[in-house]
DNA sequence: CAATTATTCGTACATCATACGAACAAGCAA
DNA sequence: TTGCTTGTTCGTATGATGTACGAATAATTG
């Protein structure tokens, strides 16, 4: 009868290392990255990571639970990229620098994106929430305050990103799948034509519709500059706003 | 030989009609939101959608090429929640308008926040930025800046939107759980106790962490209470922002 | 060397989306 | 009526997936 029940977070279950451990949850999370990294998160299976080890389906249960675990560490992973080395004394210049590294990151891992509704809170989180409200030391506020500060700022880091990878997966989306393009165009079209749409129309050609498959190498380019861009924007009027809302300076 | 090629997109494929369907679109969208509703996104298998029409899995087939179809019309029918019967004059109000809509929506069906990374752009879709556009009529501004505010402040409804959505969700599970929040509660207890987190640790108890598990009824509508403020007051910090940033009045 | 037990892995099963084609039924033509 | 065409339904089969179970293997210990 076993005394204390195995917990079912993988956070507070210790890697199995007592005699001779083939992997480390490290290399595991690596692989499970790697493959997510190559061929897509929808690729991420266990029997492809197995294989990916050189080991069978089920050796990875002994080091793992669920698969679900392997999700968690692999958002892990990627949250301790989160980090900063160090962090700007001024408190508007450390958050725009958080802000500017999570977008970045998570635009590189569009396949965290997509899987983080049930991501769990693992160190690394505690460690990016940690440097966060460290950003805000210099401000004179009540903690609860800083918190609400960095709630907002990172509700829109986040809902930024995700967009802005919709986008980009829609133009990588109509790069390798042509039909789909023309699909998509030909819909908008209709819709246009019904005349309900008179200020999407107004944009058109060249609008936020068509733009969103872009066609050639150079408009991807220049249409992921303008989300950089309109990003930088949106983060800085969002801080303006804060700084008067909230009295700050 | 078929003349024209049947497109892959659902919006251009008309619904068969031309003799006795036994289904409407509408009627397999609406059987998939109920199982989702009733039993989570998870539960919304072909199978099951076709049990509650009480009809042969293959037979939905017939109205749908592949399953995503029939996620992209729960989305785009949650999509026609966001539409206003009509907006406010006054454009700040208007925006405020849709953004609180677009959050109690998306709250109201936490799974279509968890999938949308692949949704499609479908009608509904165009209605709402459609929408969204109109209100900003009264500005005086360059198209495309409008559309450039439009995306900054949906990128934050949508952050915030999933981001409470995972709040709630994690509330909920504990509830539900009461392991999982015994865990949760041992890992925070247990990170914090490395010292590693001084900002984190200065909140308990009743901090960031141990509240995202509202123990109590009370805490947990005190909790919602609060998440909501936290959205107008972000709301506002980023109307207020841009409006210095694009001169707008 | 024998016993223990940490680690690996083969097999089996349930669940899912869906391809395929047969079965069925409604309308039409003769 | 009878038979043909074609729109609609559904049974069966397949391949992918996560994972439970327990046997097989091998390292360590006594």
């Amino acid at each position: 009868m076993p005394r204390t029940k195995i917990p079912d977070l993988i956070w507070l279950r210790p890697q199995p290392n007592d005699r001779r451990p083939r992997f480390s949850r490290e290399q595991i999370t690596a692989a499970a990255l790697k493959v997510a990294a190559t061929e897509g998160f929808h690729a991420v299976t266990m029997k492809r990571i197995a294989q990916e080890l050189d080991c069978s389906t089920m050796a990875l249960y002994y080091y793992v639970r669920t698969k679900a675990d392997i999700v968690a560490l692999m958002h892990d992973a990627i949250l301790a990229e989160l980090l900063l080395p160090q962090l700007p004394a001024n408190w508007r210049q450390a958050v725009c620098a958080i802000a500017r590294r999570t977008r970045d990151v998570l635009l590189c891992h569009p396949w965290s994106i997509a899987s983080f509704h049930d991501a769990q809170f693992g160190p690394n989180a505690m460690r990016h929430v940690e440097q966060s409200l460290a950003a805000l030391d210099p401000l004179k506020l009540r903690r609860k305050d800083k918190l609400t500060l960095w709630a907002i700022v990172d509700a829109y880091v986040f809902g930024s990103a995700v967009r802005t990878a919709a986008s980009l997966a829609r133009m990588a989306a109509s790069k390798h799948n042509p039909a789909l393009l023309a699909d998509a165009k030909a819909f908008t079209r209709q819709q246009l034509a019904t005349g309900q749409f008179p200020r999407l129309a107004s944009f058109e050609p060249a609008g936020p519709l068509q733009d969103q498959f872009a066609p050639t190498r150079k408009a991807a380019q220049h249409r992921t500059a303008a989300l950089a861009a309109q990003f930088e924007k949106g983060l800085h009027a969002i801080l303006d706003g804060l700084v008067v809302s909230m009295h700050l300076r």
